[in-house]
DNA sequence: GTTTAATTTAAACAACTGTTTAGTTTTAAT
DNA sequence: ATTAAAACTAAACAGTTGTTTAAATTAAAC
C-alpha cells in the first residue's frame, strides 16, 4: 500500500514535472512574487514585501526556495513549463502556413497577455548584466520557439507562398517587440487610443494589435517587389 | 565689460537651454549614473555606488540633484532634448515617403543605438507603474514622434503610395520594439547569429536589423493584397 | 502515545539604503 | 585682505535589505 502511494507520486512528478514540484505554500508565495517583481521590479520588491502580502512570515522564503534570487528562478521555471507543448501541438496541424503564421502570434499574444507579470519580468530582470548566470534555461525555451518559427516558415518557402530573402531570427523580434514596446508604453497608449477601462484595452490587443502583427507579418513574407 | 559677458551666457543658455543647465561636475555625474542605471537598474543602483564610480562624496548628488529620483529625471532631460530637432529637420527634406520612412527608422535605430544607456532607462523605470508621475515629459516626446511619423504616412496616403488600412499608432511599436527586443536579448542574438565581438554585433545593427525593420514598414504600408 | 520530522515563528544579524548635518576647504567678488 | 557664497567632506541618521538562528508549533509515522 505505502510502497505503491510512493511509487506513483514519482510516476506522477515525472509526468507533470515542473509544476508539481511546488506545493501549495510554495505556489501561495510565487504568485505573490510574480505580480510584486512584475509591478515594482526584482530589486524594488522586498522579501519582507512579498511575505505581508502572501500573509507569511519572512524566513519562509528562505526557507522554500533558499534565497530571493532563486524564488525568481522557481517563478520562470514554474511559469514557462508548458508554452513548448503549446507550439508542438501547433506545428502539428494541418494548416496553411500563413494560418500558422496568424495562428502562432496569436498563440504568442493571448499567451503572454495573460501570464503579463512573468513576461514582464523575463523581459526586465533577464537582460541586465545582472543576472546573466540564470539565462541559460530561458535561453534554450528561445531557441525551441525559434525553432518552430524556423519550419513554419520553410515549409511556406517549399511551397512557393513566402518570399525567400527574409531573416527568420528577426521576426520574432518584430512580434513579440511590437507587443511589448505597445504593452510597456500602456499608460500612453490607454490615453492616445481613448482605452479608458481595462476591458477596452484587452479588446484592443486581442483586435486591433494582434490584426496588426499579423499584417505586418503577411506583408513581410509575401509581398514582392 | 562684466556686463556683456553675463548677457552672453544668458543668451548661449536660451540657445542651448537644456545641456548647458548642468555644469561640468553635475554631467560628471550624469554620465555615471547613466552607465550604472543602464546596467542594474535604478533600483540596483546605490548612490554610494554612483558616488565610488564618479569618485565623488555621496552627498554630492543630493547637493547637485536634490535626490536621486530627481538624478534620474535629470537624466532624461540631459539626454532627450535635440531628438525633436532631429526629426524636423528630416521632415523638411525633399524626399518621397518612403524614403523618408527609411531615413526615420535610420535616424531612430542610429539615435537609440549610441544611446542605448538612456533608451535601456526609459524603456525599464518608465513602464512600471513606480514612476508614473515622471512620465509627463517622456509622454510629450513620444507624442510629438508620433504627429512626425503621421505626417510622412498621410503624406504618402495622399500620393496613392501608401496604404490607408493601416493603424499608424502600432508602427511606431514595430519599429521601435522589434530594435528593442533585439537588442534586450543581446546574449542570445550574439549566440545565435555568432557575432563575437562587439563590432560584428553594431554591424549586424546597422545594416541587417534596420534593414529588415526597413524591409517590414516597407512591406506593410506598400502592400495590397 | 511517543517520537521524529516538517513547518512556522519572532528576533537578531550585519550590511546597505537615501538623506541630512555640521564643519571644512575652495572659489570668486569687492 | 576680507567677506560671502559655493563646493566639498566625513560622519551620522533612521530605515530597510536578505539571511540565519533557535525555539515553538504542527503533522506524520510507527
Amino acid at each position: 500500500m505505502f510502497k505503491l502511494n510512493a511509487c506513483l507520486v514519482l510516476f506522477l512528478k515525472k509526468l507533470i514535472p515542473l509544476k508539481s514540484n511546488f506545493n501549495d505554500k510554495q505556489i501561495q508565495i510565487l504568485e505573490v512574487a510574480e505580480i510584486l517583481f512584475a509591478e515594482k521590479g526584482f530589486d524594488g520588491t522586498s522579501i519582507r514585501n512579498i511575505a505581508k502580502v502572501a500573509k507569511i512570515n519572512i524566513a519562509m522564503v528562505s526557507y522554500y526556495f533558499g534565497s530571493k534570487e532563486r524564488l525568481l528562478e522557481s517563478l520562470i521555471v514554474y511559469r514557462t513549463s508548458d508554452l513548448k507543448n503549446q507550439l508542438d501541438n501547433l506545428l502539428q496541424e494541418e494548416l496553411e502556413p500563413i494560418d500558422k503564421i496568424n495562428k502562432l502570434i496569436e498563440l504568442y499574444i493571448n499567451r503572454i497577455n495573460s501570464n503579463r507579470g512573468i513576461y514582464r519580468i523575463l523581459h526586465f530582470e533577464f537582460t541586465s548584466k545582472k543576472r546573466e548566470q540564470n539565462l541559460q534555461a530561458f535561453s534554450e525555451l528561445k531557441k525551441g520557439n525559434l525553432k518552430s518559427l524556423e519550419a513554419i516558415i520553410e515549409e511556406g518557402q517549399k511551397k512557393g507562398i513566402f518570399r525567400k530573402d527574409v531573416i527568420i531570427p528577426l521576426i520574432t523580434p518584430t512580434i513579440l517587440g511590437t507587443f511589448f514596446h505597445f504593452h510597456m508604453n500602456k499608460p500612453f497608449f490607454e490615453n492616445l487610443l481613448n482605452l479608458k477601462t481595462e476591458d477596452l484595452y484587452n479588446n484592443y490587443i486581442k483586435t486591433n494589435l494582434t490584426k496588426h502583427i499579423q499584417q505586418t507579418i503577411k506583408a513581410l513574407l509575401i509581398y514582392e517587389s
